[in-house]
RNA sequence: GGCCCCGUCGUCUAGUCUGGUCCAGGACACCAGGUUUUCAUCCUGGUAACACGGGUUCGAAUCCCGUCGGGGUCACCA
């Protein structure tokens, strides 16, 4: 554990061009360093606990998983806990849930933020020791006078430095202050950003944040860049919500001499409103998605399209992703989530998928579908086989699991059948004297495979002067008491002679 | 409101850096036609966009300025 503390960088290479004695006027140039790229790169994916990976999430983590493939490199799981009363186990096993589901494997074990906390107040102490630091006594009331009257002259800075040069002796007794950082108050803070360019901030916008909350326990923006660092982070792949947070991150970084990892700060997804992606859009977790039927390469292929393209490729297998895969390929502005290109892309997934593999799929998220939309006789082996024999008819009609599961029904029900209504009316004296003629054509063949099916029901219909159509809907809707099915010849051949003989022959009486 | 970012078909995007090959290409969706035992799939075709206004230039989706619009962020949350 001490060692890992100790890990960083080997020979990190100051890029700041600033001095001690000019701390007041620094402008940090945080320019990429093109030697750490061969240096192995180091992604992470550093989810906050607080609910379920959602899509956002999904797509950050792909990023960097495909960031550090794409150059032999690692990415890194932390997780970041530090507030203890919003994180919950709960969250931390979706997450990591999520992230199997998808192949997202990241590397080693995960990092808890929480339980480094003694190495962030060991880094507080020294900004403290240096005069980066100070402890601010104000208190609540002060502050929102303060929030108050930066907002009402048009001024982004808050935090007025009330305590930053003041005498500790003036701290009034009984108050456990906070720390915060002494934030440069003249130049600029520079980010190269990968994806957002150059981003410059006046750093008169940026006030002194709260590195250490008023019971010791580091903050966010302090812990984020002791552990990237500590961890030999290299490139930092995030949500640009991050955006502003990188500046100050940039700050605290120049006062410890450490180097930047590469920002790149990836466009938020909105949801169809054009805002950022939340709660009220209904935004789900990856397991939502799993439960609806969604394949994780359709899943990957789609998020991995959202704001980052290879000219006009759409369909990408991981090792194609992973080859091309560039962050100068990542575009700048948001996008919006469609469901449709989603459904478009699993159902090319699912058309591709190997039929004994698809049963497998479907029925794994068995268990995860309410009572009403599991299909009856779910735990017989034998219905399962009935789905493999017809899946693919039902695959190629399918944009999801979920789709199959519906579509396949017919192989799961027993009899007699529900009918729906259009089955039933369908179902005439007419129609049923087909059956009868159909049944008897049927009972007779003795090799039941989908050839011999379409040669006999073919033949029948030829004899009798009639349209396929008018022998295949009655046939459709005694055998799955709907309109609508696949083929039908497949469908006879999966439900097998002896039941489909029997279904017709509900009907023909 | 301050600060930061963004603005090509309904949506995701190519093209923008290195102005002309773009009266703007692909995909999803949509519409029409074809194949077909139903529904789909599949095939063919179609509708549809450079936010607006100036400027630079022989020439601008591409460069510059402004306007408008959208988003992010301003916690002892992350």
């Amino acid at each position: 554990m001490q060692l890992w503390y100790m890990s960083a960088r080997p020979s990190p290479t100051p890029l700041l061009l600033f001095s001690k004695i000019h701390l007041a006027q620094w402008m940090p140039i945080m320019s990429p360093n093109p030697k750490s790229m061969s240096d192995g790169v180091v992604t992470r994916f550093a989810p906050s606990p607080t609910c379920f990976l959602h899509i956002g999430g999904a797509r950050t983590a792909l990023f960097n998983w495909l960031h550090a493939k794409a150059n032999g490199g690692k990415m890194l799981l932390r997780i970041e806990d530090t507030d203890r009363k919003r994180s919950t186990s709960e969250a931390i096993d979706a997450i990591l849930e999520g992230l199997t589901w998808l192949g997202l494997e990241w590397d080693g074990e995960p990092v808890y933020q929480h339980a480094r906390a003694a190495r962030h107040g060991e880094v507080v102490e020294q900004l403290l020791a240096k005069g980066l630091a100070y402890k601010c006594y104000a208190t609540p009331e002060e502050m929102e006078k303060m929030r108050e009257r930066a907002h009402g002259e048009g001024r982004s800075a808050v935090y007025d430095g009330m305590w930053r040069d003041r005498d500790p002796g003036d701290a009034p007794a009984g108050v456990d202050p906070v720390i915060r950082f002494k934030a440069p108050n003249e130049g600029d803070t520079v980010i190269e950003d990968q994806v957002q360019g150059t981003v410059t901030v006046a750093n008169k916008n940026l006030d002194d944040l709260i590195i250490a909350r008023s019971d010791g326990s580091p903050t966010y923006n302090l812990a984020v860049v002791v552990d990237d660092h500590d961890m030999g982070v290299t490139h930092a792949i995030r949500g640009a919500d991050h955006l502003t947070n990188a500046s100050r991150q940039a700050q605290i970084y120049a006062a410890l001499e450490w180097e930047t990892p590469v920002f790149a700060h990836v466009p938020l997804i909105h949801g169809s409103d054009g805002a950022k992606l939340s709660k009220r859009h209904g935004a789900l977790g990856v397991e939502a998605y799993r439960a609806m039927g969604y394949l994780p390469a359709a899943l990957r292929n789609y998020l991995v399209r959202m704001g980052w393209s290879h000219g006009d490729d759409e369909i990408f297998s991981t090792a194609q992703m992973i080859e091309w895969f560039d962050l100068a390929g990542i575009g700048r502005s948001p996008a919006r989530f469609d469901f449709e290109k989603l459904a478009s892309l699993n159902a090319h997934y699912i058309k591709n998928s190997d039929d004994g593999e698809l049963v497998n799929l479907v029925r794994a998220i068995v268990p995860e579908l309410s009572q009403e939309a599991r299909p009856p006789n779910s735990d017989d082996e034998a219905c399962w086989e009935k789905l493999a024999l017809a899946m693919p008819g039902l695959k190629e009609r399918a944009k999801t699991l979920i789709d199959i599961l519906d579509a396949g029904r017919f192989v799961f029900v027993s009899r007699p059948l529900d009918m729906d209504e259009k089955a039933e009316n369908l179902l005439d004296d007419e129609a049923r004297a087909v059956l009868g003629g159909l049944l008897v054509s049927l009972e007779g063949v003795e090799d039941w495979s989908v050839e011999q099916i379409e040669y006999v029901v073919r033949g029948y219909a030829e004899k009798t002067d009639l349209k396929l159509g008018k022998a295949a809907q009655p046939l459709r809707a005694a055998l799955t008491g709907r309109t609508t099915s696949p083929g039908i010849f497949d469908v006879l051949y999966a439900l097998g002679k002896d039941e489909a003989v029997a279904r017709i022959r509900d009907q023909v009486r």
